[in-house]
DNA sequence: TTCGCAGCTTAACAAAAGTTAATTTCCATT
DNA sequence: AATGGAAATTAACTTTTGTTAAGCTGCGAA
């Protein structure tokens, strides 16, 4: 249940030399969230600014469309960051709701006390830059697919690069995060048995 | 020709009250550079880390897809930031291509060089979150046209929030940048003046 | 075990997008 | 002004996706 501040301190120590006996300042901040599966993280029109470590288990980011259907815009699950991004970004409360698909452990701080942390202890600061990077690096990816790849080729490469996905996830969601409907993921799952069992 | 100075002088004393007489080690750094329309700033397999603030004219970031097609990932103009992400983040050669669309006067910064000024001179930190916060949204803003909205809808909303853009660039590679082809945009535009001219 | 319900699949049809190729329009250069 | 070439449009046809609605399946609660 603590391997996630292992993990960070590791990281922090490799990106800035900062030792694990340094890091107290930062963690005495940050404070454990369990959900249980279903539970909401960020309600829409939230205001909180949190960042979070996910320990264990999946969340989705979604939103609700002029329509009233959700779109998912992505799901997060171990070893990533997620952020309420509308309020550290744009600093407005959140039309994204954010909810666990399983039950999940997060290590969350708040950002704005992030903020106060990093102006007195600036050594912590690489780690803001990693978090940054590594959810620009997850968008522009997503990005990339969507002007490279059919929704077809989009789903074969979840399958194989992220195969415990599918099994975690049901497809409903999938589907709206490759940007098409339920309908059309379960012809391409058939497109692709019968390609496969020929 | 020195306003981009101005503005980022301006920004850091916003974010950090950094004061434009102390921004002479960074902006010493820095270096003007001028492209003719169709010039390429980054080619596939540059190994170079470049940040750069656009002054004035369009750049396109694009790929080369297996069958020999360009897709284009975004276009950045004046008063944006660009940067060669797979350089900087992934630390890759670059599988993307940077052109100038327009005659195009950049300020750019190697980005090692940057970092190596961060670390003696940590009061500009807030200007590369600020950067990359703005790369973060701008990515985020993308995938979240793609999972909510039809492509129509996506060139509507160019047309409406963009307007100059579409007399700057051409179709094909607004096509491309909203996932279709140039002949599905053209149909849209049919579809559009149908609609509008009823 | 049964019931109910949500999720997935299938079907049928409409709408949109892809593909290839012909045609037209628009510039840039002579 | 004439011309060559790229970009955009149009056309014809194929493929894919959206939409609506009907079954089917699996699982948890009663």
């Amino acid at each position: 249940m603590l391997e996630s501040i292992d993990t960070l301190q590791q990281l922090l120590f490799d990106l800035a030399g900062v030792l694990p006996a340094d890091t107290e300042p930062l963690f005495a901040m940050t404070r454990w969230v369990q959900l249980e599966a279903n539970e909401t993280y960020i309600r829409k029109g939230d205001a909180s600014r949190r960042l979070a470590f996910i320990e264990q288990g999946i969340m989705r980011a979604y939103l609700i469309k002029d329509n009233g259907e959700e779109a998912t815009l992505f799901l997060r699950w171990e070893g990533q960051f997620i952020a309420s991004h509308d309020t550290i970004i744009h600093q407005q409360p959140s039309r994204f709701i954010y909810k666990a698909l399983e039950p999940i452990n997060l290590l969350e701080i708040d950002y704005g006390v992030l903020e106060d942390i990093l102006k007195l202890h600036p050594e912590y600061e690489p780690l803001r830059n990693f978090f940054l990077m590594r959810m620009l690096a997850d968008s522009l990816k997503t990005m990339e697919s969507f002007v490279t790849q059919s929704p077809e080729e989009r789903y074969r490469e979840l399958v194989t690069e992220q195969f415990d996905l599918i099994n975690r996830v049901p497809g409903k969601y999938i589907a709206s995060m490759l940007g098409i409907t339920p309908v059309s993921l379960s012809r391409i799952r058939k497109r692709m048995h019968a390609k496969t069992k020929s």
